[in-house]
DNA sequence: ATGAAAGCGCTAACAT
DNA sequence: ATGTTAGCGCTTTCAT
């Protein structure tokens, strides 16, 4: 494997030389030395070690996104986003699926750490547990203190997001989508209770309903588990239950989709019977059936701006006043006018 | 920061010493001693600098996985199963999308080069490209020079994979199934050409159609480009054809989920009208309406697999002849025995 | 069992 | 404009 030495050597001049052409340095080189020094570069098939760079610059031109769980579609839009605009600048991105785990989660803040890795871009609301909090904040001042870079795409780990969109305007949205078709008991689909977003949605939901003078009753929440298969174990409680809400929104798509589905499945027709709207607006929304009614956040764009972010913080610039993305109703066919009072909710009996 | 030497200096002992109890090295070290550093270990909050390490040792403890992209779930099914491994064995991950791009994949062949990698797993078939084969190969040549390790999921660059599963199984079962139904006059809806696969998979549809003295005419392969928008307008193009088809297969499920979306807008009902037959099993294939019939290809496990072989490669086993999974076909809503024949059919005019 | 010292391949002062 | 050299932080002979 040939190292810049070889370079050098071969095109007669010093590694010096050789690194200032090679390095985008900005010294000056005569045009002829740095013509020898690319073609022996080419003649070598040379390409420069980043591991030394890395130790010797201090920046390794990587950085990580932490998901979730990458099988999950709110996760791999956005961290397609973070890697097209990564690999614009020349950079390279490493997915890490916490799955929610607070030891995984610090596995990796550590790992990422020894890498020496340039920046790290949380996709997801942090775990609600004050032990672990502390604990990652350890880490990122460690990896702050290394120069490194961290940005926000969620509220985490008590650290407001850098990238935003308002959960609150969301389930408006939602809500009065709902109440102006004519529903006015409306429950909740809630997500995980230890994530910060869900208890975010679940609050911007109250407040959504409050301003039309409803209320969330107890009765009316299930959980979700923003999943698909906690979705779809909602619907059987709900259809088993005496929910008397015509109406549900979910704290995100998943979960929607399988409740949708464990609807269908229990004869409840969506949305005859019962109305259903989502969050988040995940690619297989539109190809569900029928497709879902939800929340448009721009997952892409959160990515790509996350990124950029980063860069700008990289080079030096001040860390901005947090941005927010807006988001909109992306109104589909899971959504009605509530059945007439006088009838009973079809399928269920 | 603190580095080894600062961690040395607290217990008292030469970083050599520090460095064979931190670094798993079988080198004696007295207990005493080593319990001196660990806590020095503990109390700086020490972390290696991979960098460094890696310079030294020639090992990243870093993996790569090229994927087409990362938001379609046949891939990120993978590269969940490639990073669960992974986590397992202390190494990390990085995705990269090569988006089917000759430029990209060399681009981040490169660059995977440049920063050491360990192993690279190829999740896709590769380009039909006899120069960019050339060039993928040269890159592919260097990274085992440098001690990397290459595994294929699927074959790639001229490269039998490592880790299969069987096309020609897979459409043989669909085939049956379907011929087994009352089918007779079977379509194909075609991936991108560019992409081995798509060759593989179209050679194994006319195998499997030949075994029942069947034939796959001309007319009845339509291009699904192996995505939903692809499929959906494909089923469009189907619609407006004269295809005699009462039953298509799909070289992947992306397509045919788009292509019985496309059907159903043209309201031409699945599977009375026609029925579909999908390939891969993707999650969604179980949340699309109807629930997509289709061969079942376990995902996950070629990903785990995958990079066990790696983590077996870099210990310096042999490499094994190939591993083929067995496919099997997953019966779901999409298929039913062919309309009958004085029918003409449903929604088409 | 421990330490001294020579790299690993590159960059960045500091000369010239 | 080019070269010399001292690191970057770790591992690993080779001594002791």
């Amino acid at each position: 494997v040939p190292s810049l030495q070889d370079v050098a050597a071969l095109a007669g001049v010093s590694s010096a030389t050789a690194s200032r052409v090679l390095s985008g340095s900005l010294h000056p080189v005569a045009a002829r030395t740095r013509q020898k020094v690319l073609d022996a570069t080419k003649a070598l098939d040379f390409e420069p070690n980043m591991l030394a760079r890395g130790l010797a610059r201090n920046r390794t031109q990587t950085v990580a996104v932490l998901v979730h769980d990458i099988m999950d579609e709110y996760f791999s839009e956005i961290a397609r986003g973070v890697e097209d605009e990564a690999y614009r600048h020349g950079f390279v991105a490493l997915t890490c699926n916490t799955d929610r785990d607070a030891d995984r989660e610090l596995y990796y803040l550590r790992k990422l750490r020894a890498m020496q890795i340039d920046a790290i871009l949380f996709t997801a609301g942090g775990l609600r547990d004050r032990t672990h909090r502390r604990d990652v904040n350890r880490q990122l001042a460690q990896i702050e203190a290394a120069g490194g870079v961290i940005v926000r795409l969620a509220p985490h780990a008590g650290g407001k997001p850098d990238i935003a969109y308002s959960n609150r305007r969301g389930l408006a949205l939602a809500v009065d989508h709902l109440v102006g078709l004519g529903h006015r008991t409306i429950g909740f689909l809630a997500g995980s209770r230890r994530i910060t977003t869900s208890a975010e949605r679940l609050a911007s939901m109250r407040l959504a309903l409050a301003s039309h003078g409803l209320e969330l009753a107890k009765t009316t929440i299930f959980d979700g588990d923003f999943s698909r298969a906690g979705g779809e174990q909602a619907a059987a409680k709900f259809v088993d239950s005496d929910c008397p809400a015509t109406a549900m929104v979910s704290a995100n798509d998943q979960a929607a989709i399988g409740f949708v589905r464990g609807l269908r499945a229990r004869h409840v027709v969506v949305p005859d019977d019962v109305s259903v709207v989502g969050f988040d607006d995940i690619a297989p929304c539109a190809y569900v059936e029928p497709p879902l009614t939800t929340v448009h956040v721009p997952l892409y764009e959160l990515g790509v701006h996350g990124m950029r972010l980063a860069f700008d913080l990289l080079a030096g610039k001040p860390r901005p006043k947090p941005h927010e993305f807006p988001v909109e109703l992306a109104i589909r066919s899971t959504t009605a006018p509530p059945p007439h009072r006088q009838h009973t909710r079809g399928g269920r009996s």
